[in-house]
DNA sequence: AAAATTTATTAGGCTTGCTTAAAATAGATT
DNA sequence: AATCTATTTTAAGCAAGCCTAATAAATTTT
């Protein structure tokens, strides 16, 4: 069966949204999908008697498990897109997300796994993010956000939870990148900034807008090891 | 600006049937987008009002120079497609055109000319039709229909008129590809097929349907060269 | 040239995905 | 518990792109 643009994107934006909110509520899908609540009660008409979703008046959305697989195909297609326009192509990873937000949409099945197999089977996009394989399978990321980590821990930059043009200025201002070796040299409990020292050992200052946007994998720190092994 | 899917299909399919027809019908168009009439009526008056094309009721319809050099870049687009998935993907020539059907509305400008780049700035997609390049010129072809050609001519095969899949069935079955050299052996005017010799000696037989879709390019024909130079 | 036929257009209606404005429900406050 | 407020839904309507049926114009036949 196949969904039009609207309804995938729909389906995309609950599954992200549900990640974290466990159940997603109209208001905040208006948001992220940039339309009406009004629009959205529609749609999860629409959504439900297709059974994608399970949806009850004024009691919030889940996907089922048939509209979670779609979402996560989705996402699959998007990413190895992603990577594709930055590996092959050599786009920069800040300008690809909106090529994607159309690339993901191309139907054929065979299409997105012969590319994949082109590129080689990656992991991650090149922001960081898993990608799932054609099975749907996603590798679970340990990876926490930076804001969480104690002082004086070392840990790499894995992905970027926002995707926007404004937050990709900011990182290339700062130099930041994937993989991007960090450690935390303080926390300022007033604003809940951090400084941070990068690889050169100059220090930076991240507010807290932006390290709960940054999500590392702790590195072993080799300086000091804790009391667990 | 941004057009539909559905205006570049029509764009398209107004291009394609102007190269044979000069000016195209409101049936003809409906046949080859699948639809009805007064579809196309429709639609017909939405593009002439965005300048797109020349209008009038019960006269046909012709590009504007905008309509055509839109219909030119999306032919670009469809193309270029074909030729990375033959290319670098490893699809068949016979299973591409649908996935290009999709690819062509992909809109950045810039993605498909870093993907042209990539490919190598081909001249010809897997079909043998011309890529346009970024400007919209299209190296000419000088292709004739097999059809036209005298007997004892050699050729080879440089493109392929009809897209079908049903097509591209006979010629796998007959072993035709674009650059298949072929002589033409004789001319049956009763039904006006064809028998030509392949490059292993062997003879087929092509019928006047066929040979009015296999363009070819004729070779300097070494063994007799004729009285003009 | 009138009649018949083909071709094209108009009229009215459907679905999708969106909108604004008004009404309903849920959750918070007193 | 009653009221207020925020959230969500319903109602009505719009544009795009399609449809069928009816009508009009052009072309061919007689």
């Amino acid at each position: 069966m196949k969904y039009s643009a609207s309804k995938e994107n729909y389906l995309k934006a609950v599954f992200h949204l549900q990640q974290a909110q466990g159940t997603v509520s109209t208001n905040a899908l208006a948001a992220a999908m940039q339309t009406r609540a009004a629009s959205v009660t529609d749609m999860l008409k629409k959504l439900k008697s297709q059974k994608l979703l399970q949806y009850e008046r004024y009691k919030g959305v889940k996907l089922t498990a048939e509209g979670k697989r779609l979402a996560i195909h989705i996402v699959r297609k998007h990413r190895l897109w992603e990577y594709f326009l930055v590996d092959k192509l050599g786009f920069g990873w800040e300008e690809v997300h909106e090529m994607a937000e159309e690339l993901e949409h191309i139907s054929s099945k065979k299409l997105i796994d012969r590319l994949e197999e082109y590129l080689g089977f990656p992991d991650t996009d090149p922001h960081g993010d898993p990608i799932p394989d054609n099975q749907g399978r996603m590798r679970v990321s340990k990876a926490v956000q930076l804001q969480e980590l104690p002082v004086r821990t070392t840990c790499i930059i894995s992905h970027v939870g926002d995707q926007s043009a404004e937050i990709m200025e900011l990182l290339n201002h700062l130099r930041l990148t994937i993989g991007t070796r960090l450690e935390v040299k303080r926390k300022f409990s007033f604003d809940q900034s951090l400084e941070v020292m990068l690889p050169d050992e100059s220090l930076i200052t991240i507010s807290q807008h932006l390290s709960s946007n940054l999500f590392v994998k702790p590195e072993k720190n080799l300086a000091l090891s804790g009391p667990e092994s």
